[in-house]
DNA sequence: GCAAAAACAATCATGATTGTCTTTTAATTT
DNA sequence: AAATTAAAAGACAATCATGATTGTTTTTGC
């Protein structure tokens, strides 16, 4: 208690990795990082502490002593695992020109990543699991919060007409995230992606206010 | 064994619903329907034998008795599901006058029922359980293959231009189910809902040929 | 009516998952 | 170097799901 306040004074910007704590922290990252494995892999029903404790290579033991109970463990790998999501989207909407058309393909190059993945499978068990519901429900309320904030800063010409902006919003999200879906239950034909990428980018333009076309 | 080919001589069509029999039906009926509402209420990695027999209001014992195990009454009630899923379509798809606006809400009916839920959490649990992935995907395959042959049913006047075609019946595919599934995430506007159905609808007739528009 | 068969209930053994508790090993402090 | 503290492993009892087995009650066919 006193130590540690002592070195926050001496060091107040490296809060000291002692040997032990770079090791507790290490080894932390490394069972939120199995557990994130585990529900791309096994689905959230079949992330059970002692799969996650193998997929980590360590004892379940160890595991224990790290978080108290395997539910400490999934709430640290769902806040991980939004963090990850957020910083996956400010990069790509850093890096990608703000045309319809980029970041319509930026988009769907995110639902088609595992963390989108282990969202999904997450949301779904959340349906019948008012615990993980409660859980969760943050994270998605924030995700979608950044989502629109972030079309507004970046399509700000749009903003006389919400009603046609909030549409092609909507149907951004549905398309994608139901092709994304649709994809992992066999139900999306491959060929079809890039025609309906294209058909959602003219249709988006088509609802743009004619002031802002390109 | 002699009597049930003497009875199916003198009764080709009624096969005489000895008391026994059908008994045996009503209680297989009401298992497997136990199974579909479990899979909706908690989800399919929560549905146990014991849940499924509480719901049923019958023992596990007698549940075993029906099914030589916990598969074989999935089983048979994916394959019950399967056939409540075609029939609800079939019924939509003739009781529907073919306009695109009444096609889409119809389905965004469909798939706004319990039916489409149980499917969905099948569907997604057979993305990491391959037993069931073997059990679910035929019957995926020949719902896709209706859905498509009961379109080029209903547009005859649009099968010059396939690709147009595809387009219109993957973006309704799409949307629907994107929604529908955002919607049990909590990721749908209720509000926004309306509008993108007029939307797909009007992208649908704006897809048609020339010749077939209404 | 009576033996056979089917429907149903109840109990049992097994294996898996969970959280707690104890022991061993490694790192830190004085 | 000894004492203290943290990390990691292992052992443990409780709970739960599963399938098998055994017992009981109806139904059925002669």
């Amino acid at each position: 208690m006193v130590r540690s306040a002592l070195k926050t004074q001496t060091l107040a910007l490296v809060p000291e990795p002692s040997l032990q704590a770079a090791k507790s922290a290490a080894t932390r990252a490394r069972l939120i990082d199995a557990t994130i494995r585990c529900i791309i892999k096994y689905g959230y029903a079949r992330t059970t502490t002692p799969r996650v404790a193998e997929e980590a290579g360590l004892s379940r033991g160890a595991m224990l002593h790290h978080f108290e109970n395997g539910g400490a463990l999934m709430r640290a790998a769902i806040a991980e695992l939004h963090e990850k999501r957020l910083r996956a989207f400010r990069r790509s909407a850093d890096n990608t020109v703000h045309e319809v058309g980029r970041l319509v393909r930026a988009y769907w190059k995110q639902v088609s990543g595992e963390t989108f993945t282990a969202f999904h499978e997450l949301a779904l068990a959340a349906r019948t699991d008012s615990d993980l519901a409660t859980i969760l429900a943050p994270t998605q309320v924030e995700f979608r919060s950044r989502w629109y904030s972030d079309a507004i800063e970046m399509f700000p010409e749009w903003q006389g007409d919400r009603a046609r902006f909030d549409l092609a919003l909507a149907l951004s999200q549905n398309v994608l995230e139901g092709m994304a879906i649709n994809r992992f239950t066999h139900g999306l034909d491959e060929r079809m992606v890039e025609p309906i990428l294209a058909d959602l980018e003219r249709q988006i333009e088509a609802l743009k206010p004619i002031s802002a076309r390109r």
